[in-house]
DNA sequence: GTCTATAGCAGGATAGAC
DNA sequence: GTCTATCCTGCTATAGAC
């Protein structure tokens, strides 16, 4: 039911070392290969995949407009490889921030659990300016997924909510049914992200900018909220 | 801040009357301007703007391809049109619903109100299958906004969420500052969202298909999930 | 109001020189 | 590996017959 759709052409995808570091320079630094595929995440991600041109990204990058054939095969590897090399590295950091803030922790409160979960997720990674784009990009494919969605699901986020669903389950008082559980973890998984991708709407209702202090807010509302609505009583498990 | 941007050429949008009335046969029925109307609303939000050229719109409504620039003037104005008299109504429809859910009562409790709120958000609308056209339509607006989410938010979703918050205001017990409150809505919000247009991921993490049991499930848990996450204590308010 | 024909342009991809 | 030149396809929009 849920096939890996492999519209990934490795065959013409031209692989080079180390592609997963972070370049922030465009202009000549790096192989032309890294240019692309940063130009590439940038474009993408502001414009979606429609909307950008093989021309506009080669420009970009300084380099020609033969170069994306090239490296890539076709356009579409390259947003591929966008996703492969650039978005689900820094995915699966939201996991490694998870496991440090936990880390060297004999016994972990849900209140924690649920903390670092929403402070690794959501203040560290997406809240940042530097990664609103990654936030866009995964929400087009959210919309429209294409084989990339895949990718950044099973080696990126599923990992990360079987690692939450074994916590939980381990550390929550009194025993709750895996569905109940699941949909709980999916629950502030959905707050998390529309705080991330729905900023607009969110000050426009609430008449807050998003600055420092409400993203800090909106941290401890996410905390709160998830909570409550696990129907943990704080005072039970602290005694 | 957050200025309207009106992209929206009213000049060339030749209107006729009772637009809104769904038109669900495409084949001759209605004028040319309802079947493009109609066509346009389905491949729009199937494929999304860049990805819908005017020759399959006009095509699929058996139309000439020339229709468009003459109803329309052009393809973004039958963009806008289509959220003008296709969703805006339907948007609006999810309030009717929720004010008859809530209508000749005279007390009415935190659990009924939430639970209008899911039932006519969710369930009667967005997990429609006719209606995740537009939930797909509304989800790219999302990420990339253009003229059109303003109009559907501002008309549409602003006055409901306005409505929600003055109901839950008012009968919420014990006092609630307005910040905390708003965001206690929102979340609400992000959960039906969630829930409605993520249907892949959600599966997948579950292994639970989108039938009327899993259905009702998600309904049930984002009443129960919201009402402890609002901190409201059941047995204090129904004493 | 509806149609055909076409202008005018931008896109992806490739061949082949260097 | 990199470049230029070019092919071919598809698009929006419009002019003008009927």
């Amino acid at each position: 039911m849920f096939k890996m759709i492999v519209l990934y052409d490795r065959f013409f995808s031209r692989l080079t070392q180390h592609e997963v570091k972070t370049v922030t320079n465009n202009d000549l630094n790096g192989t032309a290969r890294e240019r692309l595929l940063n130009e590439a995440e940038k474009l993408f991600a502001m414009k979606g995949f429609a909307a950008v041109s093989v021309r506009e990204i080669t420009h970009e990058a300084n380099c020609n407009l033969a170069a994306v054939n090239y490296y890539f095969g076709n356009k579409k590897n390259l947003y591929f490889d966008v996703f492969r090399f650039r978005l689900l590295p820094r995915v699966k950091q939201v996991q490694t921030i998870f496991d440090a803030i936990l880390t060297d922790q004999e016994n972990i409160s849900i209140r924690e659990i649920i903390s670092a979960f929403a402070t690794s997720f959501f203040k560290s990674s997406f809240l940042d300016e530097e990664h609103q784009l990654h936030a866009k990009l995964m929400g087009r494919e959210l919309t429209d997924p294409t084989g990339a969605f895949e990718i950044l699901f099973e080696e990126g986020m599923m990992p990360f909510l079987q690692k939450l669903y074994t916590l939980l389950q381990k550390y929550c008082p009194g025993s709750i049914d895996e569905e109940h559980l699941k949909l709980n973890i999916l629950s502030m998984l959905s707050m998390v992200l529309y705080f991330c991708r729905a900023q607009i709407p969110v000050s426009r209702f609430t008449g807050k900018e998003y600055n420092q202090d409400f993203k800090d807010c909106l941290v401890d509302h996410v905390i709160e909220f998830s909570l409550n609505g696990l129907g943990v009583n704080e005072k039970e498990e602290t005694e």
